[in-house]
DNA sequence: CCGCATCCCTATAGATACTG
DNA sequence: CAGTATCTATAGGGATGCGG
């Protein structure tokens, strides 16, 4: 169990926001879970554009909190492979219901409608599957 | 359907995240739906210890946003009594998730781990419970 | 190239005092 | 009670540099 060094209260959800409650810190997430992106620079390509430097940082604190792990990348000695740990895995169903709410009260485009869709009509199933993959992949 | 000034991206999470991605927002509104706090002053009195500016201006954005209302206290014409509108009610299951993400890697205080044992034992007739009985409130 | 680190500037958060 | 005003501190953004 990890413990947090300054922990506002130990309310659950305040407990959360210390350690992810950020605005870039869920997409990293997002990217290893939906989108199977895994090293810096496709991080570094996704829509929102985040900052080098903001990355970086963000990236050391997750895996300071045992979220994220840094791997040696199959392809070539330069990259790095960032996956995530189980306890990382394990924020799927709050990334799930996160994006189901924001499905209901904004307009998104069609890949991620398309994607929601199908995780909707079986959401345990997904969430199941999901944390076999990448458990299998360790 | 709110939309938003400046989305980032129409990825499901980022879009949340533009709306409620800080370190306070989400705090009001478990208070709303947890603690059954609802005033300027209850806000203030929570755990975490949040500043009066910073506390209204996150109230004036959850009001912008549309998941909370200001109305008038019944006790008082002095104060206001902020209530969670239907999509902010619906964050519900966000919260929950969030939090028992926390239980499970985090020491949380008894209260906490009795209310959540309890909703967990049964999420989705507590989630329909707390939307009906904020529906009547309205 | 890839994964950062550094510098510099701006925007937002936070603490405190004060007000209608 | 429910906020402003003011000031300071920290986080974020953009450009660039640099070792492996």
């Amino acid at each position: 169990m990890t413990e947090l060094k300054k922990r506002r209260s130990n309310c659950p959800v305040s407990t959360s926001l210390d350690v992810f409650g950020d605005k870039w810190s869920l997409l990293i997430i997002r990217d290893l879970m939906y989108k199977k992106k895994c090293t810096y620079g496709d991080f570094l390509k996704s829509a929102e554009g985040i900052a080098t430097n903001i990355l970086a940082s963000k990236l050391q604190n997750l895996e300071e909190q045992d979220i994220i792990r840094r791997q040696p990348h199959p392809d070539s000695k330069a990259k790095i492979l960032y996956t995530l740990t189980a306890k990382g895995i394990e924020l799927l169903p709050a990334i799930i219901e996160i994006s189901l709410w924001a499905e209901k009260h904004y307009t998104l485009s069609e890949e991620w409608l398309a994607m929601l869709e199908k995780i909707q009509a079986d959401k345990e199933g997904f969430i199941k599957k999901s944390m076999q993959n990448i458990a299998n992949e360790i």
